[in-house]
DNA sequence: CAAGCGTGTTACGATCTCGTCGCATAGTTG
DNA sequence: CAACTATGCGACGAGATCGTAACACGCTTG
């Protein structure tokens, strides 16, 4: 499923922790000595990395700040194999920005739970290169809007606006959130900025079923379903 | 997996449909009346229609016709039911606008075939939200574009342009091609303007190790790896 | 129905954005 | 190295775009 990269110079260590991972469908790649996780990094590219604090000769905390600093590669996720409970270990975990990290001795159970939550966490988020919501389809790939087929054309503002409404139909954006999403402002600005572009989207869109509702106090939402009310 | 509405009046053909359709986990309703049919499209919104021809009351044309002209549901693929291999059927049927139809009798195993591409066919494509390469993150969903964490302020067309070279890292992209993808030329134009504007991006990201390349006579790419020589 | 508040609408000017021009610079070819 | 071609770059002006102000309109509440 994900692709692993276990550092650690106890050989039990990595048999024991390899046979866990592999059990749950995972690829592999292990190596002892820290100068190495660098390049074999860049090279295989793994979803995630099991490092051990204490290594020969470079310690794990060394070489996860190589790992950030290096620009060749994305950020791989990190899970610190500390030593012993202790205060000064934890810390050094810590510090190191590692996005977990693990007390030896520790339970297979307990690294196979983590791994899941730090490969869950870093999981990919997906969306519809398109949306067809009856004649209206966003292209979010080529970042247009058209209505039957006929491109609209929309400034930058316009398509962020009705991308934001889009996305989650027949719900109320707040005029907050939507100055959020498209604008970025963080305090609720009360001008007439918003109901402008409201506005000038309205022109735009034209007369069909589907358009752009007012629920007075609350918001503006696409209503995607003709023919009904608007009325709260 | 998917929910499928099968419309005909004969139990036996229905219930045939069902038992092959629940046995690859699909969803099923099922009407036999072609009034029906509108409404239970609108509440439901299956992921496919089995639409009989031979309907009684209405016939599955006009049935067809009036759910494509329904503007409440998004296209649903209809997959229509001849009654028999002639040819005003088989007109009817490709008239009608169905994805694909089929003629009584079939074989189960030929209904089950023509409804997996048909799903196939209308299966959503789906993109990354965000992508990030290196110190790089493209914001499809807010589209924007951060460096270390720090927003770029991009307008529209350098957005575009970054999001093109973005898509395919490493990839060149002919001018032809960037020309069609941000600006929807269709003729090959050969004037400065993405030159300009290429210009203009590569300010603005700064001096990072990864940058938009050129080659010559051939096209730009954005360079995910750093340090290495973009000759050719 | 009158007052108050929230939204719609128009107009306008400051600023931004884009494409083009003209030339500079850097590869390429013979 | 000379001639040629492709790309880089700076400047400029037309037009687009945006936010705001001012006011109109409409809904709600008492």
């Amino acid at each position: 499923m994900s692709k692993i990269l276990v550092v650690d110079d106890e050989k039990d260590i990595v048999d024991l922790v390899s046979l866990h991972l592999q059990r749950e469908g995972h690829e592999i790649e292990s190596v002892g000595n820290g100068l190495e996780v660098l390049p074999l990094a860049v090279r295989t590219s793994p979803d995630l990395i099991v490092l051990d604090i204490m290594l020969p000769g470079i310690d794990g905390v060394q070489v996860h700040r190589r790992l950030r600093a290096d620009t060749r590669t994305r950020h791989i996720p990190v899970i610190m194999l500390t030593a012993r409970a202790q205060t000064n270990d934890r810390i050094a975990g810590l510090e190191s920005g590692a996005d977990d990290y693990l007390t030896k001795p520790f339970s297979p159970r307990e690294l196979m739970l983590r791994i899941g939550a730090v490969l869950r966490r870093s999981q990919k988020v997906v969306m519809l290169a398109e949306q067809r919501i009856g004649e209206f389809l966003l292209d979010r790939k080529n970042m247009s809007l058209s209505i039957n087929g006929k491109l609209i054309e929309l400034t930058i503002t316009e398509l962020k606006l009705i991308t934001t409404l889009m996305a989650n139909p027949d719900v109320i954006h707040s005029r907050s959130e939507l100055l959020s999403a498209v604008w970025g402002y963080a305090d609720d600005t009360h001008s007439r900025t918003l109901d402008t572009h409201i506005k000038r989207l309205r022109d735009k869109l034209g007369d069909h079923g589907r358009h752009i509702g007012t629920l007075r106090r609350q918001g503006y939402l696409f209503q995607s379903v003709v023919g009904e009310s608007t009325d709260s």
